[in-house]
DNA sequence: CAGCATCCTTAAAGATACTG
DNA sequence: CAGTATCTTTAAGGATGCTG
């Protein structure tokens, strides 16, 4: 993980995908992106598969690589809100850029390969 | 992998991420976009720490894929050279924005978390 | 509400040896 | 030269239960 103290990579791209390439990470970075400060529980809403384990540690990580910020309220119940950093704001238009290639992917691809079938849930 | 005949993303950009996100695929995609048509044997001097049967594997989903393209030479011995497919070639701009992002990440949290450090290899 | 602690499964990747 | 074939390792992700 990112978490190590020093990381080898072949180039700068690959950085970029180690903190982006968790299975749930680009779709937490595009909320937060699209709609804002999220909490917790709307997160885990927003992706029904997820499990809280596996949520916590990819906001963790999302966090302690700076993509994101995690705001703790001191209140009973507890609160905490997480919202995008600069750094994850910058990443947004790659998001979209991947969604772009792969819609277009997906239309010629997915069709002309008629045992390929990619479906989004 | 994609290789499968079924495949469920949340997004789309989960579908871009899945094509290229094996260990090697950015970079192989990179050489062969900038500096064009490569032989096996080529690719692999070009990334030192690569084992053959995973070149080999990295290669043969890329095919499957449609990013790049396998020509097979019939001559002894065995000449096989890879490009870029034209879906292959649309994602440089996407691996130049990522890799652009990358450095930019790297000269800013690099350095002000003085216990991490990236290094390009 | 927003977590943490355990245990478990699975695929990607690597090491190594062999071949048309 | 450009691969196959086995065997092994590792870490990401998931299932489940507990808690301040």
């Amino acid at each position: 993980m990112t978490r190590a103290s020093v990381q080898e990579f072949n180039c700068e791209k690959e950085l970029t995908l180690s903190l982006i390439g968790g299975k749930w990470k680009m779709i937490i970075l595009w909320h937060l992106g699209k709609k804002g400060t999220k909490r917790f529980g709307e997160l885990k809403q927003m992706l029904p598969n997820i499990t809280q384990k596996v949520l916590t540690k990819q906001l963790r990580e999302l966090e302690e690589d700076e993509l994101i910020h995690r705001e703790v309220y001191p209140v009973v119940p507890p609160k905490v809100e997480y919202s995008l950093t600069e750094h994850g704001t910058g990443l947004i238009p790659i998001l979209e850029a991947m969604y772009e290639w792969g819609r277009t992917y997906m239309d010629t691809v997915g069709k002309e390969k008629d045992d390929v079938h990619y479906s989004i849930i």
